[in-house]
DNA sequence: GTGGTCTAGACCACT
DNA sequence: GTGGTCTAGACCACT
């Protein structure tokens, strides 16, 4: 399981640890009820303080992206319709306030909708809807 | 000027101040050169302590949203051009990141461009930039 | 006498004006013995508290610029040896510090000294001091 | 780290840290990524309330000299081309206004060139740039 | 241990 | 009156 945090990036380290493996899971990298390094393993190998990986476990698990068997080990929970469930709403609620932000920041709806729709394309590639290409 | 602090919001209150005055500010509600509440008015006020209100307006005008003059106060900015610029690329910025998340977490492209149209019409109006509505 | 103070110049008001006086002083653009508005007057014409103008021409006054008639007003001292010597020695040291910090932040000695004599050029104008171009 | 307040130093105490730190991230002797004293140690050293010196330390990493990283401390920004840049342009811009300043209170154009360049001569050395002299 | 925020209160220069 | 600086001390999240 490749993990890196940023040092120039503001979020605590333990939110980056979150945020990278609850990518690796929702995205379909780790697969279901895969095992995880352990809290000891992962500190040593991102030269990490063990408090900040368990504090990144514990917060995994509370999201119902891992689940934990006393003296296991932590893995990869095989149901992860909540945790998408409640990934999709927070990112519904983001965009809400950005897009509240904008409005009240002066940024006009077709710029706004401009922004948005390139930046999509942008990183999802033009032609990603209909999973081939001319084909 | 109204101004409100939330407790439920996570941010620190200096900067829920500096977002509410550069709100007011870029929306156009606060006027060119228009004098705003002094430190202490606005301590006053919204009963926070003036350390925290003079934060706040130091950071305003390092983005270029007021200017101050000793001995006379803190003034709207009236050239608002690089704040504008600031602000934009901002939002830019922090849109790229949500919609890099949501691919990552699985999202589809099509349902993405579905929810963040769907946000952008309910908060601008259907037909905010026509201005009026199939008269 | 045109004067002006800039909202945006973070020096005090009543610096600006003392600057603005040396050096229309100093420059021979005010003559020896002219004698310069009244406080009241200077502070109708430039909206500026009277207290702001007294506290400059006080400054004027001890940099052996002006000399004040008890009761008359105030007027170009027309000995300004005392005050041109101050000025140089004021330049002379300000240089000093800027090329140390120049020096301290790691700019090489012949590219500051290629600024420096660019700015002068620039300012002065390329044959300034032979005082006549070409002829 | 060696730093020093200097009590005839009209600038402010926090405005005197952030001169003294840049310098010397700048001119090399603190090095890429090196951790800095941590605001309480600093603050204990010099003597001086930690608020002053945390006020310094978020100059610093807003003039992009130190970046800092929560719970663990300040360190020397191992990317210093933006924070060069800012201060030649600082630099430069304070050389203008005393070049304007001289020009205005009469000094001439040969007079000002040759204070500039022996200024430069006795700071720098007369032969700094060669690295020897005349050997 | 680390930095970040906030309050309370003082003193300063400037207007 | 205005903002700017500083001290003292508290509490917080993060490591």
């Amino acid at each position: 399981m490749l993990l890196t945090v940023n040092m120039r990036d503001k979020r605590p380290i333990y939110k980056q640890i979150v945020s990278g493996i609850k990518e690796q899971v929702l995205s379909g990298e780790l697969k279901p009820d895969e095992q995880i390094p352990s809290v000891r393993q992962l500190a040593t190998d991102m030269n990490i303080n063990p408090n900040t990986i368990a504090k990144a476990y514990a917060e995994l698990e509370r999201l119902d992206i891992l689940y934990s068997a006393m003296g296991r080990g932590y893995f990869v929970n095989p149901d992860l319709s909540k945790a998408k469930n409640t990934e999709e709403e927070e990112i519904n609620n983001e965009l809400i306030l950005l897009v509240e932000k904008a409005k009240k920041c002066g940024i006009e709806k077709p710029r706004l909708t401009g922004i948005a729709l390139r930046i999509i394309d942008n990183i999802y590639g033009i032609c990603q809807d209909s999973g081939k290409e001319w084909s």
